[in-house]
DNA sequence: AGTGACTGACTGACTGTTCAGTCTATGAGC
DNA sequence: GCTCATAGACTGAACAGTCAGTCAGTCACT
């Protein structure tokens, strides 16, 4: 099921597509099986090829599965980044921050799968470690800069942005635990108003 | 190595025994080399006895390794609510909870990765997310007790407890995954500064 | 003719689980 | 106090299923 067709076109771009294929393939499954039970023979049938192709590209099993970690983790901060552009005043942005990790409609209920286990692949593997230390540093960056932003444009009383981002990503990361877990207590909307009481207060709007 | 004698006595008392020393192996294994590397034969070497055996107590892997994860977060809690009791004023307190969970000196390095296989497995098992729910709550309601008895000593001022509680206490998981995952700008230091700030800014203490 | 994407058919290792049967302590019956 | 049957802890050996990875070779394009 959902076998696509062999790609088409010849040379090296047949490879990177099949290359991108392969990671978003994997991705999803991670994401809706979780990673110790994607096989890549799964990964193979998503993309129409055989499970030989993709050790073909891949060499081994786990290399391809973190790849695809990285691909996907990668590509959800590239996301907010594009949309942050749409929002003006530091409020909004900081809404829109909060709307990406703690959506109204959850995208699609396994996202969240990737996180866990993108952690507990970290927590053992230097690379993957290292990796996600610098996604965790760009996303930090980029509320740091809104949060500069605001500053310069006197929205924003007085704070200590390296401590107030830190804080506060940490305060979201949390927060996304409890709701991909389905918390009885803190669901989504609630997990949204305390993110955005916290900013708030801190950064002194309203 | 690390084979530990049969357990001696008769009746039932060895049966329990049993069954704890295989928990205690199961989650000191799953701390070391995560959930989906844990062998039943491991488990079974570290108590000295044969993959049968531990198959004869739990019926499946499965079952076995579920079960030590909700068994090692129970005595987690357990440990906390003692420790609590030795310390006096909501500071300190404060102060004894987030040492538990950030601690100057790493416990046992790999304690943290029990979490994240925790958060895993709860992700897509009701059963360990009911339980994960449940545990986490007692953990809420620990934190709220303490805020609570410092309202009453008239140490804290103004708060919403129930809010609090679900901040702080995400808050607090969003630091460990950061420290946990050795974040080069998020060590143990900053992690304990900053818990302790919050909550000393939201409960007005000092 | 050559290069590189691609595959089918294997295989070899791993490992959860089963099973038939051992060994030991207990306790009922004498 | 002795015997013997029973129960339940325990095991070695085998089974069966699963998969990652290999390999020799095909096919299509240049």
């Amino acid at each position: 099921m959902a076998v696509k067709e062999p790609v088409k076109g010849t040379g090296a771009a047949v490879a990177d597509a099949r290359r991108d294929q392969m990671l978003a393939a994997a991705a999803r499954l991670i994401a809706e099986r979780g990673f110790s039970d994607t096989r890549i023979a799964d990964v193979a049938s998503r993309v129409g090829a055989s499970p030989a192709l993709v050790i073909y590209y891949f060499g081994t099993k786990d290399s391809l599965l973190t790849e695809a970690l990285r691909w996907s983790e990668r590509s959800f901060y590239a996301a907010v980044e594009e949309m942050l552009h749409e929002s003006a005043s530091v409020d909004a942005r900081i809404g829109t921050l909060v709307s990406w990790c703690l959506p109204e409609t959850r995208r699609r209920s396994d996202d969240w799968g990737l996180w866990f286990d993108l952690w507990v692949q970290a927590f053992r593997h230097p690379e993957v470690k290292k990796d996600r230390a610098e996604l965790d540093q760009q996303w930090r960056d980029l509320v740091a800069r809104v949060v500069r932003a605001g500053v310069e444009a006197g929205e924003v009383g007085e704070v200590d942005v390296e401590e107030f981002t830190i804080m506060w990503a940490a305060l979201l990361d949390g927060l996304v635990v409890q709701v991909a877990l389905d918390d009885p207590v803190v669901d989504g909307a609630l997990a949204r108003r305390i993110a955005l009481d916290v900013a708030r207060r801190n950064l002194g709007l309203r």
